[in-house]
DNA sequence: TTACGGGTGTTGCCTAAGCAACAAAGGAGC
DNA sequence: GCTCCTTTGTTGCTTAGGCAACACCCGTAA
């Protein structure tokens, strides 16, 4: 169940899946040593060990595979918590809003110091898949689903984003239930 | 320098390596969970996500497998002491026989309990370098060397096979020393 | 005996990855 | 301005790997 997203990626062909694996792999370990920006395809391709023409076969350029690795990890964590095939819930929203947490600050403390223009590259990802997720936790209401759908997206990656970047930082449970019920109360009348 | 083999090996088309670390890899994982004998071409290829198909487009069949994997092993061994490309000496080959013995010990605690006919096959692999080795050794003698060679070859596999059974060890380091000087005199006067 | 299941090698066709070469675009430094 | 160098995409051809099907053997259970 769920995971229509898993069934596909599992029946690719092996080797597809292996230099995707190997492009991904070094790719993180990239962006742990040194910033995007100054990343290159060669590195890539170079640290995977793989052709650079079959990186290109996968992906059109470095943005698409930072869209394919942030996609791959954020959806990861929100299908291994069944947070994807569902409808809205107060406890799945909370859910949601923990992921949202905790990856921003996996991000932070894993890929380096900030950069400007790569934050703004992965919020807009984790913004598309977040709006995605909410769409559907809302798909059988009669309402226009567009407008709270929006709202939450933004406060959600607003809160997440705040919160990593606090310099003392509180229990993120604590941080999360405090700011749930602003969150809830623009979604359930949809659901 | 020295390593002929592995400046060979790194030439190799990139997916050549690849596929052979993954049948590699998945072989010595299989070799800690069952012996050799209950070991499959199919198990090997599953557990490697490798085609069957490519298995055989590398090894004729598990036997060559085991051949490759154990000279991989030991011949890694021999040269990274650089005791591949040198010529006889005490000190040589003391270093020998001490990487004969930490083989053995790493084949008896990692792969599983002995089994008659897998033991035998690794004891001909191993004979088969061992005398390679010290053909190489004497290579500048002006008399025959297969019977100084032979003699050495089965004394140091003998020795070693002997240690790694012991119930009760002593210092791996004192054993050789002990046992060094009976196989150096077999080999010293053509050097 | 026969039938069955599981492993073994082998084959032909298809697809993904390797490789080398290319034109083009951007800096960095003169 | 001008090189020089690096990176970027892209292309045509070659080669390794995936896949499905095959015949074959062999142990075993009906």
């Amino acid at each position: 169940m769920s995971s229509n997203l898993k069934d596909i990626e599992e029946k690719l062909d092996p080797r597809v899946k292996r230099t995707r694996h190997l492009i991904l792999t070094s790719f993180e370990s990239l962006l742990a040593e040194k910033p995007f920006e100054s990343i290159s395809v060669q590195d890539v391709t170079a640290k995977a060990e793989i052709n650079r023409a079959t990186f290109y076969a996968h992906f059109p350029d470095k943005y698409a595979l930072l869209d394919y690795a942030v996609q791959k990890i954020f959806m990861a964590k929100i299908e291994e918590r069944g947070l994807s095939m569902c409808s809205y819930s107060s406890d799945n929203l909370r859910n949601l809003m923990l992921v949202v947490c905790h990856f921003l600050m996996r991000m932070h403390i894993g890929w380096g110091q900030p950069h400007q223009q790569f934050d703004s590259l992965v919020e807009g990802i984790i913004k598309k898949h977040l709006f995605d997720v909410l769409s559907h936790w809302l798909r059988n209401s009669k309402l226009a689903t567009e407008i709270p759908a929006t709202v939450a997206t933004w406060a959600i990656y607003g809160l997440a984003s705040h919160y990593s970047h606090l310099k003392k930082r509180p229990a993120l449970e604590n941080f999360v239930d405090q700011a749930l019920p602003l969150v809830a109360v623009n979604l359930e009348q949809f659901a």
